[in-house]
DNA sequence: GTCTATAAGAAGATAGAC
DNA sequence: GTCTATCTTCTTATAGAC
């Protein structure tokens, strides 16, 4: 990785664990391994460091949607898929979801650099939404609507539905964030989560 | 209010809004109407005002969960009550719930103050922690509990339950937090919610 | 308790050699 | 591109008069 790229790299570890305003630009450089003045080489000032880590995270985010799309849509043309769905599956589902958002260093580092900055930046509490709330709403919902047209759940309200299935998984995602030693009793409740959740709305219908 | 307690508040806010790190004592000391140096006479500098304002909530949770922890046993003791609880009744409860946590002035000033300091702070996000996410789930499980008890609601896992019902209100919560022009909106989704809910734990099963 | 003046130090950024 | 030296500005905090 070149120096350019290191510097957007240490600069978010930074950022995520102490906020903008507690990082110094010599914090940086060390880390990186050069001196705060060759810094300036690279980005006109502190808040251009900061401008691209946003930046970056736009262009891999808006990659990402696409993705979600392109999936989403072969998702709708295999809708056969979702008939015999497991709840094995919807587990893996929800987990696999709840291990990318807190295991994936980029994601983990950007969300909590966001959630520490949201509120000094309109543009930020913004992203933040469309990140950890409308877009896995709206995703998830597209599954969990196929699923309903293919009659594995029931609902006559797939937008609350959907807030059911990922709701305490955010929350989960927060609790462990703030801490992770309870990321192992959090994944056990994840499960017990989904089992619930799936005869609830479907499954086992007592 | 004497200046000792409007430093707090006002620090409060600023801190609220920008981050301890971005509010600086001519902030706090302009919006109280003296000057910066004024302050000192009242606290020996800017880290005892946070100080200060972390020690008054810690007395505030202490009071508040005195009460929850008197009312819940008045609640076990009444258990009848529960008998007979309306969807509207319960509707009541997750709204009452939310809307303290959305408008009480206080709690949601330190609720954003909290947001954002929580990772430089092992204190503050175990008092995060235990505030928004321990405490409710505990707190509405022993109530829920009860109407589990009564046979209003029925599930083998009250734990799950509590999580399906605190975890919406939760989210929709930090959703308005960051936006608050969201709030009407979540207010109509919380309702949803909370009558799904309903229907999937007990009343009008198919 | 409040003020003005000011000290002390931190942090961002630049100059210019290599 | 990296360094050392340095400038500038901002911010906390103190001194001492009223």
């Amino acid at each position: 990785m070149d120096t350019k790229q290191r510097i957007l790299d240490e600069a978010l570890t930074l950022f995520s664990e102490k906020g903008y305003a507690n990082v110094y630009v010599a914090d940086i450089a060390e880390r990186v391994g050069i001196k705060a003045p060759s810094l300036y080489k690279h980005y006109k000032n502190k808040q251009a460091i900061f401008d691209a880590i946003i930046s970056e995270m736009d262009q891999r985010f808006s990659d990402q949607a696409k993705q979600l799309q392109i999936s989403g849509t072969d998702a709708s043309v295999d809708a056969d898929i979702y008939k015999n769905i497991s709840e094995e599956q919807l587990i893996k589902i929800g987990r696999d979801l709840f291990l990318y958002f807190l295991h994936d260093d980029y994601t983990r580092r950007f969300r909590k650099m966001l959630t520490i900055e949201q509120f000094r930046d309109k543009k930020l509490a913004t992203v933040y939404q469309q990140q950890y709330a409308d877009m896995p709403l709206s995703y998830q919902g597209m599954l969990l609507g196929l699923m309903v047209s293919a009659g594995v759940l029931k609902t006559d309200n797939v937008e609350i539905m959907t807030l059911h299935f990922y709701a305490p998984i955010y929350m989960l995602l927060t609790i462990c964030d703030r801490d992770p030693s309870r990321e192992a009793a959090s994944l056990v409740t994840l499960e017990e989560h989904i089992k619930q959740f799936d005869r609830l709305y479907g499954r086992e219908k007592k």
